[in-house]
DNA sequence: CTAGTAACGCACCGTTTAGTTACTTTTAAG
DNA sequence: CTTAAAAGTAACTAAACGGTGCGTTACTAG
């Protein structure tokens, strides 16, 4: 349906690419140290149309975000978990929010950017209620099946258990570079890599079941 | 023997109230955001005098930076955990970890901060490096103690566990904004807390004994 | 074809920024 | 008491900074 006519002018796409220079640079610098004019200049746009688009510098943040959480949680849902046991539903989703946070370093940085500011950036935000209540509820449901099942103990907090899968992995990541000053470790070695996630899973599995 | 002289000039006071403004300021705003001016004037010192004592800003948040990081590492070492057996040893070290998280919220953000810009801050910092290996000792000490008598299953590394410790509680108090948000749950409230505290000591101890 | 509108860009504004210069005041040793 | 170094201040600068005013150009409905 789309024509692939070669725009001279074309707001999506210049919209999408200032959202896209904007993502690069709050995640680089966070939202104090990133500046308006380069994130027009690596955008291929003009600065008048940021705030044409977006109103605000943090107005244009606060799409950043809320579309850098959209993402992952729709990412998420495409797992399908609900088609799988318990115990590989659970691994596969350990796996994924690993290696998610491994291909989108931004989304760490961004994420520290808003508690930074303490979430008032994220406030009164629906479409990400909606999609953070569908995760716990596919996480409730893991949990439900292997109950039931008996691999998994009961009493288990879903709400607590997402945190612990996001913590383990996240922690990781974005305390690299001074984990690797303290500990004296290349933390983004290829072994490293793999032996964390081995012992995040070993936590994981420890943790749930009975 | 220090005299309680009162001073009208005191180079150490000033540097003091200077390197207490500014582990505020950049806790608070990060590196990016905090000003120079704010600082001298929240430490009641000049300007000039942060430049004095320090050379730059990026200076003054290396020195920031490293005291707090040396605070931790030496409230840690007052645990004297070798004088308790090994289980205890470790459930008081994660009670001291969430508990100074929680009475220094400062640290996380100068840690988020620092790890924003790469670590560069940190690099080279010897005290530093030698204050952790005495860390992860410590914890060593406390795992080979617990598989020697028979409570720990052997084979875990110690800087794993020291990464896990830290994160299950860091990650809960760093994004709690977001968090709250997110899983609509205030997540600072008294019996959250308590909550959390216990999930977090369940984790690790599942994670460690045979 | 033509007008109206959406997309775009230049050049600038007022303010704020890290860092500096030139100077004064206090302290303490001899 | 003298004096020189250390501690302290205020006013300044040059370069950003976020944000705008206003004019121009391409697209499209009629």
């Amino acid at each position: 349906m789309a024509k692939p006519k070669p725009r001279t002018r074309d707001a999506d796409a210049t919209k999408s690419r200032i959202l896209a220079a904007a993502k690069s640079e709050f995640a680089r610098l966070g939202l104090g140290g990133a500046r308006v004019d380069e994130i027009a200049e690596k955008a291929r746009a003009n600065k008048r149309m940021i705030y044409h688009y977006f109103g605000s510098k943090e107005d244009l943040f606060r799409v950043v975000l809320e579309e850098a959480y959209l993402d992952i949680r729709n990412a998420e849902q495409g797992l399908e978990l609900d088609h799988l046991p318990p115990v590989e539903a659970l691994e596969t989703l350990l796996r994924f929010t690993w290696q998610y946070y491994l291909d989108n370093p931004e989304f760490i940085t961004l994420v520290n950017s808003a508690n930074l500011h303490r979430g008032r950036h994220l406030e009164g935000s629906e479409r990400l209620q909606m999609a953070s209540r569908r995760l716990v509820r596919m996480v409730q449901d893991i949990l439900d099946r292997g109950v039931e099942s008996g691999v998994f103990r009961a009493g288990i907090d879903a709400v607590q258990l997402n945190i612990t899968i996001a913590a383990i992995g996240y922690y990781y990541l974005t305390n690299r570079f001074t984990g690797a000053i303290l500990f004296e470790r290349d933390f983004m070695e290829d072994a490293a890599l793999q032996q964390r996630l081995a012992f995040n899973i070993d936590t994981i599995m420890r943790l749930v079941t009975v």
